[in-house]
RNA sequence: GCCCACGUGGCGGAAUUGGCAGACGCGCUAGAUUCAGGUUCUAGUGAGUAACAUCAUACAGGUUCAAGUCCUGUCGUGGGCACCA
């Protein structure tokens, strides 16, 4: 930046930020919390000693994501979503609101752990020097966050109750009769025989179920395998459990990743391969919470494509499970031995057309189904299939492979006997891992029935009158067939397709046994039909109607050092297997061991393994040597910051209930659900009240299914365990847009375009910075940053600065500034006066004109998030009074309380000399009153109507306020500009919008 | 391939319910201040014309007294999902 300095910001930004953090002026005081008297929230809420929630204003709880600390600080892009937040919490400051906004650091990562790996350097040192760095480029931006609550993740008085949430997941089943979660105890006491409990399982369905198996067990079985069954039913209910299954595993990082951090193939995290390896591994049960994750996107307050993403995410489809038998192929003559494969499909209307199954590889009947005669066809076809890594299969395998198993199933509407293939192109991790293939109604089917010869027919007819034959057919029309079908009682002629078709909405034909007939039924009554017809069928042996999920269970554990460690041992039973036991709550936190090497161990194990002294417990049992996910901190932290030096509690409950809760809010406070009237609109905030949950959270769409989903999933279950108020933790949510670098790319080192904050800072204020980042442009928006912009808005800020100081105190300041010690430069800046034209006087009516509609603005803007036209707002108002020849205190204090929140600093300076200067007390000015919009002081007498012939604009009219219609049409005949375009042609129609616009249609 | 957004000056972007297109800022032009550069201030700035007229919100249609805004189609950009049965 060249050029003179528009206004001593360099003295003025730290003198402000020394002066907050000295009074602590942003701390935010809990119910039941000591309020000094002098604290400038005390004062304008007229409170002070210990206060309970009831007192206390209305809360508001305005959230950051909070960022991961890397090595390489802070660039421009960063403080945007940062930026935005500290502006609404400013302004709901001022409107009297008791603002919660802390700020924290997911500091738990791969980075700083590979760093430990190459120098040996504890990862602890690493996060805290990156937290260092961080904390002091966010303080040097003026944000007011309540620093008294900040955290890390990595912080053992933060991860203990990490640790202690695990244990609640531990301890705890998803009650498919309560839908919730509920303790496991519950669960044990039904799976025994003392009549104590029975008030425990009498009440509920599902218990009482499993009480009975339980008791009416055999009773030749023997004590082991009655504890076997009793253990297996809460091994599989818990919510946290420990599974052996195929997960993904990335050699080059050393440890396993959840489905959510693989991306095409490869590691989201470095980009690197994947293989599927089968490893013990710990889980949690998110599937249990998809259809309440899914129901409850509809209560919340976020961006459609947010919500889309999540529901895509989950994927829920409707449709059928349906049983096919096949025989087994070692003893073919013997009906009681069979499998029953099970598929999944959404189209349970067309299994009159299922003419082959096809089963993934991996599925675990292949072997058992495989004749002799294919064998090696078979193991060969598994062989090159695991080869491939994920990579391949999607990227190259849009042809279709496959081999013939040498089985054939029963399809059990027509007992058609139908062969049974594999087929990589059927997932093994989605439904049942096996599919129905209808080729003459799915495109991936026909064109592997087309290539390995399979039967095909078609089961769905379109009616001619509706539909064109040929829409997917191309100019083929050999594949068609009419056909005359009975719909609704009549007689109709449709169009049967003999080459896919994939009808929306089609008919029934082909369809029909003995017992069940689809033929002419619309798709939507067929799937009911056939639905029906296999629900009825005693125990649901040929299939049944269900809901699928694409959502899998969360994988929870990691091979890594910088991680939650588990608290969880692992013991040998009698017989002679081993188990695993929670460690109690009072010996939380589980703290990692120290070690000098920080690699996994040569054998493979987690580098936990490593510290014998540590893993090897002194009553023989084995500690658990996995880490949680980094996403383990970042579930639950924005329920720590409530209460964030709380010992005893992870969250004090009263506390909770003031922050989180329904009560300060006029919605129900049942289900959270807001009917259509109370339901705002999109990206505006309740202007006077405070929402369940976080008010608003402002961060990245990068975080959308993961951290996003799995903080839902642990607050629900906090919810239904009765910790937490509400059952979704963000009420509303916005992601903000990404900052591109000047040269219209993503900023990235490699690309060279990377501004850091230090340098705007450093040559224009972080005020004119923060204006900037609010000025390019909507919030949600991509944007690409423009340093000339900063400029603009820099000079806005030097308007500012001489609306109010006069030219010749400063010119002595600057000269005095020269020779003055950089430790004494400070004082020099009450060495600028105000000038003259600041009077203590009454406004004029045209001055309050300017002043209520920058008002106006500025907080419907704030209100819907639109920063950058709030800020062109007082840019309005600045080129207006800057005219002015005498400026009233008055106006002037209004608008610098405006200006606060946007550009804090200067907003504080030029009010302390305002006050000073009128003799008015100097009150801490981000506790000002926000200023009242009046909107009788925008009243105009006169005002201008456009007025337009035949829709062109002619002329611009000034009439009165009050004039009628009549009068309006009137005026606009006889204007001059209009006279030319209607003589000698007859007026048609006048057509008056009051108080808008005139427009004259001739003929 | 599927789903969802979005296309407005040289640039970033404004434009409640359809009602004066281009607020505000950048850039540019001219002038004033200054020894000069920078800064600041004043005026102008969609195209077009001497001035009107006229033409302009990706393109082509449509609805309407009136369309950037609503409807249909096409093209383009961005994002998400991707053999999800």
């Amino acid at each position: 930046m060249s050029g003179r300095r528009q206004y001593p910001f360099h003295l003025i930004e730290p003198k402000w930020q020394k002066a907050w953090d000295e009074q602590q002026a942003f701390r935010a005081f809990n119910p039941g919390e000591e309020i000094p008297a002098n604290h400038p929230f005390a004062e304008r809420h007229k409170l002070s000693g210990k206060v309970s929630a009831a007192q206390l204003p209305a809360k508001f709880y305005i959230l950051d994501m909070f960022p991961y600390p890397s090595g390489a600080g802070l660039h421009v892009g960063h403080p945007e979503g940062y930026t935005a937040t500290d502006i609404l919490a400013r302004y709901k400051r001022a409107q009297g609101f008791n603002v919660l906004h802390p700020m924290g650091w997911d500091a738990f990562g791969l980075p700083a752990e590979q760093y430990a790996v190459k120098t040996g350097q504890h990862p602890r040192k690493t996060t805290e020097e990156n937290i260092a760095t961080f904390k002091r480029q966010i303080q040097s931006l003026g944000f007011s966050y309540d620093w008294s609550r900040e955290l890390a993740t990595t912080d053992t008085g933060y991860f203990k109750w990490t640790q202690w949430i695990f244990l609640k997941l531990y301890n705890s089943y998803f009650d498919p009769e309560l839908k919730k979660a509920q303790p496991i105890k519950f669960l044990e006491d039904a799976l025994s025989h003392s009549p104590k409990f029975k008030k425990q399982w009498e009440s509920n369905s599902y218990l009482e179920k499993i009480h009975k198996t339980w008791v009416e067990m055999p009773e030749r079985i023997t004590a082991n395998q009655g504890n076997k069954f009793r253990s297996n039913v809460i091994e599989n209910s818990r919510l946290a459990y420990v599974s052996e299954q195929p997960v993904w595993w990335c050699e080059q990082l050393g440890t396993v990743l959840a489905n959510e951090e693989v991306v095409d193939g490869k590691s989201e995290v470095g980009g690197f391969p994947v293989v599927r390896k089968p490893m013990r591994q710990w889980m949690l049960r998110i599937t249990a919470y998809a259809e309440k994750l899914l129901q409850d996107l509809d209560t919340i307050d976020w961006s459609d494509s947010l919500k889309e993403m999540q529901r895509n995410w989950i994927g829920r489809s409707e449709g059928a499970q349906i049983s096919f038998r096949a025989e087994n192929p070692r003893s073919p003559s013997n009906p009681k031995h069979y499998f029953s494969i099970d598929v999944f499909t959404t189209r349970p209307d067309t299994l009159f057309g299922a003419t082959y199954l096809v089963l993934s590889p991996e599925h675990t009947f292949v072997s058992h189904l495989t004749t002799d005669a294919q064998r090696t066809a078979i193991e060969s076809y598994k062989i090159e299939v695991a080869r491939k890594s994920d990579l391949e299969r999607t990227e190259l395998a849009k042809e279709k492979t496959g081999v013939f198993t040498g089985s054939y199933a029963t399809n059990p509407v027509n007992n058609e006997k139908i062969p049974i293939w594999i087929a990589d192109y059927v997932l093994a991790s989605y439904g049942t891992g096996a599919i129905m293939a209808v080729p003459a109604h799915d495109e991936r089917d026909w064109d592997f029935a087309k290539k390995y010869g399979l039967p095909i027919t078609p089961v769905v007819a379109l009616f001619s009158k509706v539909f064109s034959p040929f829409t997917k057919v191309g100019s083929d029309t050999a594949g068609k067939q009419t056909q005359h079908l009975v719909i609704n009682g009549k007689e109709q002629q449709v169009q049967v397709y003999y080459e896919c078709c994939v009808p929306e909405e089609g008919f029934a034909v082909n369809s029909s046994n003995d017992e069940v007939s689809l033929n002419g039924l619309p798709t939507v009554d067929a799937k009911k039909k056939i639905i029906d017809w296999l629900n009825s069928h005693e125990s649901h042996e040929l299939g049944f109607g269900m809901v699928n999920y694409k959502l899998r269970d969360w994988l929870f554990s990691r091979q890594r050092y910088w991680g939650e460690p588990f608290p969880i041992v692992w013991k040998i039973g009698p017989d002679g297997e081993s188990y695993h036991e929670a460690l109690p709550e009072s010996s939380l936190p589980v703290l990692p061991p120290t070690l000098e090497d920080y690699k996994p161990t040569a054998t493979g194990e987690p580098p936990l393994a490593r510290a014998k002294d540590w893993v090897n417990l002194p009553d023989g049992s084995v500690r658990e040597t996995n880490t949680m996910p980094q996403w383990a901190g970042s579930c639950w932290y924005y329920l720590r910051y409530l209460d964030a030096k709380n010992n005893s509690a992870f969250v004090g409950k009263d506390v909770e209930n003031y922050w989180m809760g329904a009560n300060s809010c006029k919605s129900q406070v049942e289900s959270c659900k807001l009917d259509d009237a109370q339901k705002p609109s999109t990206f505006n905030l309740q202007p006077s009240t405070s929402t369940p949950g976080v008010d608003l959270y402002v961060g990245g769409t990068e975080h959308a299914v993961l951290h996003l989903l799995y903080a839902r999933f642990w607050h629900k279950v906090l919810f239904d365990l009765g910790y937490v108020s509400t059952p979704e933790p963000f009420f509303k949510l916005v992601n903000q847009g990404m900052v591109l670098g000047e040269d219209n790319q993503k900023m990235s080192k490699s690309r060279g375009n990377v501004i850091p904050v230090d340098v705007p800072v450093a040559e224009v204020g972080t005020d004119a910075l923060r204006l900037y980042e609010m000025f390019m442009g909507p919030l949600e928006m991509v944007k690409p940053w423009n340093t000339k912009g900063v400029e603009g808005v820099y000079r806005f800020l030097g308007r500012v600065w001489r609306l109010f100081v006069d030219e010749k105190s400063e010119t002595e300041f600057q000269q005095a500034e020269t020779t003055a010690e950089t430790q004494r430069r400070g004082e020099l800046l009450n060495l600028i006066k105000l000038n003259y034209s600041i009077q203590n006087v009454a406004a004029t009516s045209a001055q309050l004109k300017t002043l209520h509609s920058c008002i106006k603005k500025v907080t419907e803007d704030l209100d819907g998030l639109r920063f950058n036209t709030a800020i062109s707002a007082m840019m309005v108002f600045v080129n207006d009074a800057i005219t002015w020849e005498t400026k009233p205190v008055s106006v002037l204090r209004d608008f610098l309380i405006l200006l606060q929140p946007f550009a804090p600093h200067i907003a504080e300076e030029l009010w302390q000399k305002l006050s000073a200067n009128s003799q008015l007390p100097s009150a801490n000015l981000a506790y000002a009153s926000w200023p009242k919009f009046d909107a009788a002081l925008l009243v105009e007498s006169e005002i201008e109507i456009p007025v337009q012939v035949n829709g062109k604009l002619r002329d611009v009219i000034k009439v009165s306020v009050n004039a009628t219609q009549a009068d309006l049409g009137t005026a606009a005949k006889n204007s001059e500009k209009v006279k030319p375009f209607i003589e000698g042609k007859t007026i048609k129609k006048i057509i008056v919008v009051p108080k808008k616009m005139v427009n004259l249609i001739v003929g």
